[in-house]
DNA sequence: CGGAATCCTCTTCGATACTG
DNA sequence: CAGTATCGAAGAGGATTCCG
């Protein structure tokens, strides 16, 4: 399996030769949200052949861009993780989700979509914008998936699992809510009301956080 | 020919089904530097096979990255160039090179090399640190390259061909001369000495110029 | 059972030849 | 010059099997 390359020698040509084939920039993306086992990745990444996984994590790896990692007692499994390296890509897969997101149809069909997909973007937003004085740790737990964002310090960021530590607020719906929410086509208010949202801790709080989710407008080609 | 597409309703997912495949990026970066032909585009892809560069065009046009524009009489002949759009993704190429910058071999080998690509990643490095108190119009001829670097007023840009109006500095090299006053392994004063260089206009600003670039380090895999 | 290597089919790529 | 047509080679996708 000889990697292949563009052979010019160009910063862009060169990101390419390692991030450049297909699925690599999406494993990447899933490692955002912190360290995933193998399984996972294959999980969240329908139609990934296991073979085509396991030599993207290879090329990967090699390049210093993902390395290998024990999760501690008692999980003990091992789990693929950014290197620092992969962690300096997460400002340009935030710029270019940004860039994909006025390209995206209002109508998902029957694409696969994650809530944790929407929250990069939201993150990249509040990244690019500010986030104004929210601040706070908000675990989401949306169908089967569970995540966190957090405002706290530094940079907002999604990171998968529960949090570490109690969250200021927690919040269960579903994948719908969570779009309609995130795109503010639906109120807190009105989803509490219609019983599609359940919230723990301080409801201002989500309010105010889904006040700075505004996502670019889409365009159509 | 169906366009493959990763099937997930997330903006990363959509910006690579539209820039992910083979050559896409490294097309947009050709037309960062303005509009070309495609002959052009051709030439400086090479391994790019002619049904490969016109099916990209095609998809990149429709999805509104790039059109087809015609060059002003008498020159009357149809180019490619990058639409607002397109253009968006100037800032991310930008990132991406100077991320891949520091997976480059210092010795090229014998990869391709275009001054011009190498011109990008230093305009890169000024829109983030800033180009000091540099400013005018350079004019570079290297080997048969020729490419401008306008530092007038806005962001730091790279173009193609000669500047519409009288350089404040033009300087004409060799590729490997030109790599190594970039790299500043090599001072304009001692290239000018040993004849690898002519300078036009204030060589001073030359040598502001060549202080901002600290291109990053390279770190080996 | 999770983490991969193997096999096989289908699509895409890359190079050359060809056409308006 | 600007593409289209063609074809062998390489890569992707899916199922299955192998290892620990």
């Amino acid at each position: 399996m000889t990697t292949r390359s563009y052979r010019q020698h160009c910063g862009l040509a060169r990101a390419l030769d390692v991030l450049g084939e297909r699925w690599s920039l999406l494993i990447v993306r899933e490692l955002t949200f912190g360290p995933k086992r193998y399984r996972d990745l294959a999980d969240n990444l329908p139609g990934l052949g296991t073979n085509l996984l396991a030599a993207r994590l290879r090329t990967l790896e090699s390049a210093g861009v993902v390395g290998k990692g024990v999760l501690p007692p008692p999980a003990n499994v091992q789990v693929y993780e950014l290197t620092p390296r992969g962690e300096q890509l997460r400002p340009m897969l935030e710029d270019l989700a940004l860039w994909g997101f006025q390209l995206l149809p209002d109508d998902g069909g029957d694409d696969l979509a994650r809530a944790a997909w929407a929250a990069l973007s939201m993150c990249a937003v509040m990244d690019r914008e500010g986030s104004g004085d929210v601040r706070g740790t908000f675990a989401f737990e949306v169908e089967d998936e569970r995540f966190y964002l957090s405002l706290t310090a530094g940079e907002p960021r999604v990171r998968n699992g529960v949090p570490p530590d109690p969250p200021d607020v927690r919040v269960v719906t579903d994948l719908p809510t969570f779009f309609a929410l995130a795109a503010r086509r639906l109120t807190p208010a009105k989803a509490l009301r219609d019983d599609l949202l359940a919230v723990d801790g301080d409801r201002r709080r989500l309010d105010a956080l889904l006040a700075v989710f505004h996502l670019p407008a889409r365009a159509p080609a």
